[in-house]
RNA sequence: UACCCCAUGGUGUAAUGGCAGCACAUCAGGUUUUGGUCCUGACGGUCCAGGUUCGAGUCCUGGUGGGGUAGCCA
């Protein structure tokens, strides 16, 4: 059977690294440029730089795709760097899931797995080197201090009255800095650049903050620790990096970028600053769902209705279909917002392809066949996958008892539906024809079982004398049934931008109350009963589903709605809805 | 208010001075043992004003609109 497991990463992919389409993203038209002009020799080499400060998302997963999309369509090399100078945030928890995240996308970084605090040690030589240049100086102002004398963005900022010490004396300084001489936050080495600059980052920027912290991979080796802009750019051109991909908020951080590297006179890579992604109906802010999870609105950095690789893997997504979704999505400067159709289309569109078919049944209504007898089980053939022949067929059991979704029957069915309602014919898919012949309510008028008879000459779903019947529906054996739980997810916020909220207002005001649903007691076709998890399975006429990595067990298996198949009649029945509500006010226009 | 960036159908993108194209979404039809898939069609766009040019979505100038930047976060 052809199966969606992660190691199958390329089904269905597009064009990703294979560097057959006809137009280029303006990055990869500069990697193109500078390869025929031979700029760095004809190397390509980028790195996908996260902290680990929390879980990666899917707009981490467009960044993983360009920098290793990149580097594989120009045979270039990409390197996995963590950015870890900031210990009192990241976790070791966070490395490995952010690993796991980039393996299970498909790409390798080989044996090239760097972090940054690998480098403190050169970081520092380069910042005493900086201060002998007499480029860097040790300053005494407090954080509110340093604040003031920056100046804001209409007003240049002022000089610190410590910009002028000497090299001896700031040398020494630093080094008591690094000695642990001093509390948090009394010293900072900044770099000596224009406090007038209309540039906010050039204003005397702080390379090193006194931090008493311990960090989750240099231990208590270190009380200070470099800032971001001193650390990147030098930890790109240590690496070799020729292209430094990141997002347009570092934009305005390119000429420090740019100055460090000038000044240090080192191997210089280029800054190339692209859109990072969003989303409709979802927030894709670190902060905003750490928050989601340290205040349990949701189960868990992976909980299914996360926008983060994890979670969207717990949901039942491939690889490939991400991968091909940030390909959909594109390279640009503009700050746009993808829909989630987009995304939803994406997976619709890879699992159509690999996703085993099977049967289950959300909502059980019981259904008796009566000219079928107690005693008779016949095994049908039924197809694994239409749109894969070599899925090959498998057997499931047909009997007297099944059960059917109760959306698919109607006492008084409204016009265009094509499925079963009282002595209506149906065609039960890869099975037999029935037809209802009674209707068995409880006390209430609550529909609790069909009475049918079935057409023994229709076996596999076709009458020999060529008459046809309008609907085709899933059904299980009740006594080859598996019981199971279901969960539907729906988008977490009911608004397209969750964000944009009132005054004294916050995201989590949009949350939709319903985004999660389960359903207990699912019956689901005897095949399942071997599910396997990290497939994604196709439930007719449903939608896909996957076995929960974490709450289903052997014994009680649950399954996660990835996404529901498109649903046509569900549309068809909201116009006529529309159309058969009397009209309100009916004003003259 | 300073500096930087951006602007093509509803949404995401392509067109590198020469026919404004693709995908998603929407709508209509066809095929179908999944109201899925697939196929066909329709709808719909270059922010504005000048300029350069035989020719401008593209180049120039000026507007307008949107975004980013004032952590000892990244």
């Amino acid at each position: 059977m052809t199966t969606n497991t992660p190691s199958d990463t390329n089904v269905g992919d597009s064009t990703s690294g294979a560097g057959t389409s006809q137009s280029l993203d303006f990055i990869r038209t500069v990697v193109t440029d500078d390869l025929k002009t031979g700029k760095y020799e004809g190397r390509v080499h980028t790195r996908f730089p996260p902290e680990p400060n929390g879980y990666l998302h899917i707009g981490h997963a467009k960044a993983i795709c360009l920098n290793f999309g990149v580097a594989r369509q120009f045979d270039g090399l990409c390197n996995l760097r963590f950015d870890d100078t900031n210990p009192t945030k990241e976790e070791m928890e966070y490395v490995e899931s952010i690993k796991d995240n980039v393996r299970w996308l498909g790409f390798d970084w080989e044996d090239r797995c760097y972090f940054a605090s690998d480098y403190f040690e050169q970081l520092y030589a380069y910042a005493v080197q900086l201060i002998e240049k007499g480029k860097a100086y040790v300053c005494d102002l407090s954080p509110d201090e340093i604040g003031e004398y920056r100046g804001n963005l209409t007003e240049p900022g002022r000089d610190s009255p410590h910009r002028n010490r000497s090299v001896e004396e700031n040398l020494e300084l630093f080094e008591r800095m690094r000695n642990g001489d001093f509390q948090e936050g009394e010293r900072t080495l900044r770099a000596k650049i224009d406090m007038a600059s209309p540039n906010i980052h050039m204003r005397d920027p702080v390379i090193y903050r006194i931090q008493h912290a311990t960090h989750h991979r240099t231990g208590d080796t270190w009380c200070i620790y470099p800032m971001y802009d001193f650390t990147h750019c030098i930890s790109d051109s240590i690496e070799r990096i020729t292209h430094s991909l990141c997002t347009l908020e570092f934009e305005v951080h390119r000429p420090l970028y740019d100055w460090f590297l000038d000044e240090l006179e080192l191997y210089h890579p280029q800054q190339i600053e692209f859109a990072r992604l969003n989303l409709t109906y979802t927030v894709m802010s670190k902060r905003m769902l750490a928050e989601l999870v340290r205040e349990k609105v949701v189960d868990g950095w992976d909980d299914p209705r996360m926008p983060t690789i994890s979670g969207l893997r717990r949901r039942g997504y491939t690889p490939a279909a991400i991968r091909n979704f940030c390909d959909r999505v594109g390279i640009t400067k503009y700050n746009s917002t993808t829909e989630v159709a987009l995304l939803e289309h994406s997976v619709r569109d890879n699992l159509n392809k690999c996703a085993p078919r099977v049967m289950g049944i959300l909502h059980p209504l019981r259904l008796v066949i009566e000219n079928c007898p107690e005693d008779f089980v016949d095994e049908l053939d039924a197809v694994n996958n239409p749109e894969d022949p070599s899925a090959g067929t498998r057997k499931v059991p047909f009997s007297r008892v099944l059960y059917i979704d109760e959306k698919d029957f109607n006492e008084d069915p409204p016009r265009k539906f094509h499925r079963l309602a009282p002595g209506r014919e149906v065609r039960l898919r890869y099975g037999y024809f029935i037809t209802c012949t009674d209707v068995v309510k409880d006390d209430d008028g609550n529909v609790t079982e069909l009475r049918c008879t079935y057409d023994p000459e229709t076996r596999g779903g076709s009458a020999p004398d060529g008459r046809k019947v309008k609907g085709t529906i899933h059904w299980v054996s009740a006594e080859h049934a598996v019981d199971a739980q279901v969960r539907l997810y729906d988008r977490l916020f009911n608004v397209p931008d969750p964000t944009d909220v009132d005054e004294g207002g916050t995201f989590k005001d949009h949350i939709n109350p319903d985004s999660l649903d389960i359903l207990e007691g699912c019956k689901v076709e005897r095949s399942l009963g071997e599910a396997k998890h990290g497939i994604t399975y196709q439930f007719e006429r449903e939608g896909y589903f996957c076995l929960d990595s974490k709450e289903s067990r052997p014994d009680r298996p649950v399954f996660n709605r990835t996404v529901a198949l498109r649903d046509s009649w569900a549309k068809i029945e909201k116009t006529q809805q529309q159309q058969h509500k009397p009209k309100r006010g009916d004003s003259p226009k």
